[in-house]
DNA sequence: GCCGTACTACGAGAGCTATCGTACGAGCTG
DNA sequence: CAGCTCGTACGATAGCTCTCGTAGTACGGC
């Protein structure tokens, strides 16, 4: 029985907002392979939004969710409602006003720790 | 009885190579607010060693040490033995090789949040 | 040779995290 | 309306992590 989150049409979800974003938050958010995995994926097309179905990840919706979740709570992506569908789009803006070449330098070490290990 | 690491004089610590160094560790060592400081001190002078006890921390010793064995062991400090005391030093070179331009922005990045939050 | 200092190892507890399965709600589609 | 798909909530479990205290080891100085 939630109050009076249903009537909208458009659940709304909780987001940090840019001076609640946390170094340290976005840092433990990114530092599992999972998480990581998924916002290379959003950056590669940073304009786009996806939902959560649309990655192939090794894990469980449940487990998803969750990782989700975290990103979420950290300020690394922002997640909306369409439909039955959630579209997750990364906070590239935030991030860059908060921690300006952070994201940029993350992404690149990711991508380069990528090729050397041989991932995609 | 360890059996051979007591002769040279200065006993060895494991760390692992520029090959073995992984992102992810990475930003798990630095997602620590205790660890984060460290590394912020250390990059302060970052030619320079420093000891264990250097440090004024709001842990005790034995967590101290652990937090020391987590930035080894991710690849981010370099510790060697002087005497009785362990010294300390960030693995710039090591850490810029292997993802170029990270660390800077990570150091920024954590200034820049200190700043905000008035943090020394 | 003995003591103090610096760090470690071990044990231990509280809390978080990643993972799953199952059951459920919200919204399309027929 | 019925059913399907997408995602959530809850419970559970195993493992890790941060923290500490105490006891122990290595080294330098007296």
């Amino acid at each position: 029985m939630p109050p009076a989150a249903t009537a909208s049409g458009a659940r709304e979800l909780p987001h940090p907002t840019r001076a609640e974003i946390r170094l340290e938050g976005v840092l433990h958010a990114l530092s599992d392979p999972v998480r990581l995995r998924i916002v290379r994926d959003l950056a590669a097309d940073s304009d786009a939004l996806f939902s959560c179905s649309h990655f192939d990840l090794p894990v469980t919706k449940s487990t998803t969710t969750h990782h989700f979740r975290v990103l979420r709570e950290s300020g690394v992506v922002r997640q909306t409602y369409r439909g039955t569908a959630k579209m997750n789009g990364l906070r590239r803006g935030d991030l860059d006003a908060v921690f300006p070449g952070l994201l940029d330098a993350l992404l690149a070490a990711a991508a380069r720790q990528a090729a050397v290990l041989g991932g995609d």
